[in-house]
DNA sequence: ATAAATATGTGCGTAGCGCACATATATGGT
DNA sequence: ACCATATATGTGCGCTACGCACATATTTAT
């Protein structure tokens, strides 16, 4: 009798437990529901595009493999990323301090449509946020910030969470810089 | 001097509400990220199709049309979509009960991935979830329920967002049912 | 100097999707 | 009852985004 509670009792745990990550996960799906589709308005593309346009943007010599690991794309996929970008005008291929790299650099348009992209990204999630309380914000701000610090992610894993990250209001990103491993 | 000041202050300001946006932004692509994954590799297959799977499991005689709205697809996309599902003996074309209607179920492998699909999604968020205590875990579903609860939706939207959920888990949802309008 | 590693580009195919059009069934007005 | 309209599905066709296998150029290591 006291088992058959103690077993009936698990099960209600469990599924409170897992009643937390299913709201997540319908919140997250609902977040980038809305990030994607204003960044398809935005550059008239979709998938990965978007993404790589912000990372090449962030400018520190960005090249076609590095963005292939940052997407997690493979390496033709990405070529081709590029390919579009080039032929819309936001992205330029100059030549690489390593005679194989390829820089990319976005010209004055590419960093237009960056821009954009990353108000439309933003204000998305602020459309979402604005029914919380300031308080209740700095609360959620608190958890989401602890729960990406804790995370144990490769320096590679962090580039990839990051890209599309607004680096125009990402002071002091939670995600640990420090902690092990290279991802090469 | 003190109107720079102010100046100065709500660019600060502006900053740190921007930010919150931005690190959930991060965050949700982190966990959407995951959950693909995982449903790629339980499917075979991306896009919207995980999602349909879900859908038609809810069982309430799905039709080709209300999942296409679900879904947010053009009708032909969903026509095809169905096609996969079909060709891969997950889901079966019925009569619907309206002659012009399909009625769209589950075959019993369609409901064994199915269940692999919402086992793995629940893991794929669990993962990033258990670095929380349980006490803090407690704080982020009473706020995330409490931003889910108060969002204007209509009815399609609230589909929409479900489109993933777990109904084994998932019991009284926080998105608002009785609001107001009928998105049709 | 030659082998292996690194970085890029290309041919080719496929999945996922939209537009425009065609078809079948239901509904409503006269 | 009849016909216009609305609703639901299916199809031809094209395009975007992507991966695999292969080719090529440059650098690094032995």
């Amino acid at each position: 009798m006291v088992k058959l509670f103690f077993v009936r009792s698990a099960h209600i745990i469990h599924r409170m437990e897992n009643g937390i990550a299913n709201l997540l996960g319908a919140f997250s799906l609902a977040v980038m529901d809305r990030i994607e589709q204003g960044a398809r308005e935005v550059v008239g593309r979709g998938g990965e595009t978007p993404a790589a346009l912000i990372v090449i943007g962030y400018g520190q010599g960005m090249t076609n493999d590095k963005l292939r690991r940052i997407l997690g794309l493979s390496h033709s996929g990405t070529v081709r990323l590029v390919d579009r970008l080039v032929s819309d005008r936001l992205v330029e291929r100059r030549a690489g301090k390593d005679g194989r790299e390829v820089a990319l650099h976005l010209t004055a348009s590419g960093a237009a449509s960056r821009n954009e992209l990353l108000a439309s990204r933003i204000s998305a999630v602020t459309s979402l946020l604005d029914v919380l309380s300031s308080a209740e914000r700095k609360q959620l701000a608190t958890l989401i910030r602890e729960l990406l610090a804790r995370q144990d992610t490769s320096e590679m894993d962090r580039f990839t969470i990051c890209r599309m990250c607004d680096d125009r209001v990402c002071t002091n990103c939670p995600l640990p810089t420090s902690k092990g491993q290279h991802a090469r």
